[in-house]
RNA sequence: GGCCCCAUCGUCUAUCGGUUAGGACAUCAGGUUUUCAUCCUGGUAAGGGGGGUUCGACUCCCCCUGGGGUCACCA
């Protein structure tokens, strides 16, 4: 069989965690099987309307290297569609949802509901009161053939809801195994708005057996309404695709990922400074670990060991530290170029290409944030005020410290400007300058690191000899040097 | 509240009847280092409760408890 496979977003403006994973988790299963991933858009809802909002999934599906055979894609700064089985964007396929759910109401599992808004809210809130389920009454099921055929030639303002028959509905999810449903639990679901527009549920169905769609991988919210779409592909007598509902991705108390206790976008976590590997890496290991035995995966290795059956029944914790120390491992493992031009896009002022790039290469192991690279750079080119008694070691006292200070101020001015090209060099220098003169590492490498840095923790003092040069580095020392007097 | 789903360290997870219940993040301690970071070593830390089934249950079954999801002309 030929595994297809979907990711079927609606257009918010941006892409959300979860949907994230689902996107990643459909690609891997479609890869590992040679099938086929189609992107497709689910814009039914013209309330919900955000403009720019596919172009902005679409780049950011692009920007995580998630590539689709099928659905919209950008080519010269245009939408256009990929594949045959388009149009793939809902709003474009109305007329399709259309005569499917007039066939739906002429084979009598469907009908025409011209009740109010106001009436079915009043509905809602009477049953709400002596605390029944709300559902539809069904009071246009009631109507004759004659009322309904007058009240649609008067164009009254109406939708096509589902007739939920009696009895149960048994599903199989690849991760939950059978899952049996009351059909009475059901509503009569609207699935033609009168706005012409169909519901989710009817559109979700029409379109992935169009699509040939095999495998329905989404979200566990989805599972109560899976009984709907069972009762639709066999009225219709559309085979059933395979079912998976991925666990769902947590807040720290538990509750589903929501924008109120956290950024939830990705779009969020690339303005932070999150690389799109970590991201990856991180949120799919939340359901499943493909051989446990550690956490760093490349995609290559999630194609190859994913396994619906594999993937956790309990939702998951998005768990911003682990995320955190996971991007830290990434960014260690670029190399000095991309690391340079990743962090680019996060300077605020001109920094010289030479020294950002001794920056990048002392800050690698030190930052787990692309966007921390600005407070670092700031530190460099600034100093903050500091009293004589951080000059001095612990194991030292003041004499010692302004002693010191003065003597690598003098080898320090003796070295050619050279040296300060080459962080060996100056590690060499100086270490040769403590040997010689039979002195402690702690009696001069503090006073300095602290004179050229100004913080009691910082990175090494060679390394700031390196970035800040001969010229910055005297200036600061004689700086520290009067502090004393 | 009805219905559905779920239940291993604080968190992500491994263990698909027999393990000293393993790994990772976080945390704590130690080492390396002039400091910090990195790195290395080690520690604390888990099978919600009660019944079964079995020679033997974290693992299978039932109940309870707890958590979550869902109950729209939103997806």
């Amino acid at each position: 069989m030929n595994i297809k496979t979907r990711f079927p977003p609606s257009p918010t403006g941006y892409l959300h965690v979860g949907s994230l994973r689902t996107a990643l988790y459909n690609y891997f299963y479609a890869k590992k099987h040679n099938g086929t991933f189609l992107l497709r858009i689910e814009d039914t809802d013209r309330e919900r309307y955000v403009a720019g909002a596919v172009e902005s999934l679409i780049g950011t599906l692009d920007r995580m290297k998630i590539d689709y055979d099928e659905g919209p894609v950008m080519k010269n700064g245009k939408i256009v569609e990929k594949g045959g089985n388009g149009p793939y964007a809902q709003s474009a396929r109305l007329e399709i949802y259309k005569k499917y759910a007039k066939q739906l109401v002429d084979s009598g599992y469907a009908y025409h509901c011209f009740c109010s808004k106001e009436r079915l809210s009043e509905l809602r809130e009477q049953q709400q009161e002596i605390k029944q389920t709300t559902k539809y009454d069904r009071a246009c099921l009631k109507l004759s053939s004659e009322e309904i055929k007058t009240k649609l030639e008067s164009g009254e303002s109406n939708v096509i809801r589902m007739k939920i028959p009696e009895g149960k509905t048994t599903f199989h999810d690849e991760i939950r195994g059978d899952i049996t449903i009351e059909n009475q639990e059901n509503d009569d679901q609207v699935l033609l708005k009168a706005d012409g527009f169909p519901t989710y549920h009817l559109a979700v169905v029409v379109d992935d057996h169009l699509m040939g769609v095999t495998h329905v991988i989404r979200g566990e919210e989805w599972i109560s309404s899976v009984p709907k779409h069972v009762m639709l592909y066999t009225w219709f007598g559309f085979p059933l695709p395979t079912f998976a509902h991925l666990p769902l991705i947590l807040n720290t108390d538990k509750s589903k990922l929501s924008k109120r206790q956290g950024d939830v976008a990705v779009e969020d976590y690339f303005a932070k400074g999150f690389l799109e590997e970590a991201l990856e890496n991180f949120v799919s290991l939340l359901g499943y670990n493909p051989t446990a035995d550690r956490e760093i995966y490349t995609r290559e290795e999630f194609i190859e060991h994913f396994e619906l059956t594999k993937i956790n029944k309990s939702g998951a914790v998005f768990d911003v530290n682990k995320l955190l120390w996971m991007n830290g491992q990434y960014i260690k493992m670029l190399s000095d170029e991309t690391f340079v031009a990743k962090v680019k896009p996060f300077l605020k002022g001109e920094v010289e290409d030479d020294i950002l790039r001794r920056i990048c290469v002392i800050e690698k192991t030190r930052i787990n944030l692309l966007s921390e690279i600005t407070t670092v750079i700031d530190s460099y080119q600034s100093i903050t005020n500091f009293s004589k008694e951080m000059l001095v070691w612990k194991k030292s006292d003041s004499e010692d410290a302004k002693l010191q200070l003065k003597n690598i101020f003098e080898f320090i001015s003796s070295l050619d400007d050279s040296v300060f090209n080459n962080l060996e060099l100056i590690e060499q220098a100086i270490a040769g300058y403590i040997k010689d003169n039979g002195l402690q590492n702690g009696n001069v490498l503090w006073p300095l690191r602290v004179s050229l840095s100004g913080a009691e923790r910082s990175p090494s003092p060679f390394e700031l000899l390196w970035v800040l040069q001969k010229q910055e580095s005297m200036k600061r020392i004689e700086h520290a040097i009067k502090i004393f007097t």
